[in-house]
DNA sequence: CAGCATCCAAGACGATACTG
DNA sequence: CAGTATCGTCTTGGATGCTG
């Protein structure tokens, strides 16, 4: 066995694009930017502002993530009911430019079945 | 049970960013198509022109579903011992600044432990 | 040389029920 | 309202051995 050192740090991209792909990856993440680019959003009116069914396990871990990543920021407003709202940061904006590119190029290449809801 | 008549087509993405993240997503992807990007491989210089060690199996398979989605040319020369070689299409090329963008973009965001080794 | 077949582990994702 | 907790399934990716 020979496990690594307390201090030895994982090191889990190798390049940008593995960092990139961690952060905007997945079936949910670049949805959820989307819905919060135009302004904040309450945790349950994001939720709708998807273009499928999201599971509140899945959203809240989302969120969660793109936290984590600091592309989102999570404001907690102490009162009963509880409400919690979430809005796109600046590092979260900067990306968009990019995932508008993606999202054209990808729906201008791809000859399979797609129904274009969002942008 | 109500299921698809014959010619119902499965609506596999909403959006463009789900059919490009489905393209250029996953761990190996990204990598093959940059180390194409400087032109003709054969299969056997794939594998060490990555930045990680990747199986026969993985290799095989991702550059089938890069060939599917058009994004690389397989040729193969009938000849013993057999001879593939795998490049860019225009296709292929044409999602290369959009990588270079998420690449960049990753680098500077991460605060993470990262080792850039490609780009 | 360029693969294919088989098996397996880990994580992503979903369904459902419950709670401060 | 905004979550947790638990369970189950499907997909991703790796290890290994075999082949025209």
């Amino acid at each position: 066995m020979d496990h690594n050192p307390p201090n030895a740090k994982k090191q889990k991209y190798i390049c940008g694009i593995d960092a990139a792909l961690d952060i905007i990856g997945g079936k949910w993440k670049a949805h959820i930017l989307y819905a919060l680019m135009d302004g904040t959003l309450r945790y349950s009116q994001i939720q709708p502002a998807l273009p499928r069914k999201i599971t509140q396990r899945m959203l809240t871990k989302e969120l969660r993530d793109l936290e984590k990543s600091g592309l989102v920021t999570r404001t907690v407003y102490p009162e009963i009911p509880p409400k919690v709202e979430y809005s796109l940061t600046d590092k979260g904006r900067s990306i968009m430019p990019i995932l508008d590119q993606l999202c054209t190029w990808g729906g201008e290449n791809i000859t399979e079945e797609i129904e274009i809801i969002c942008s």
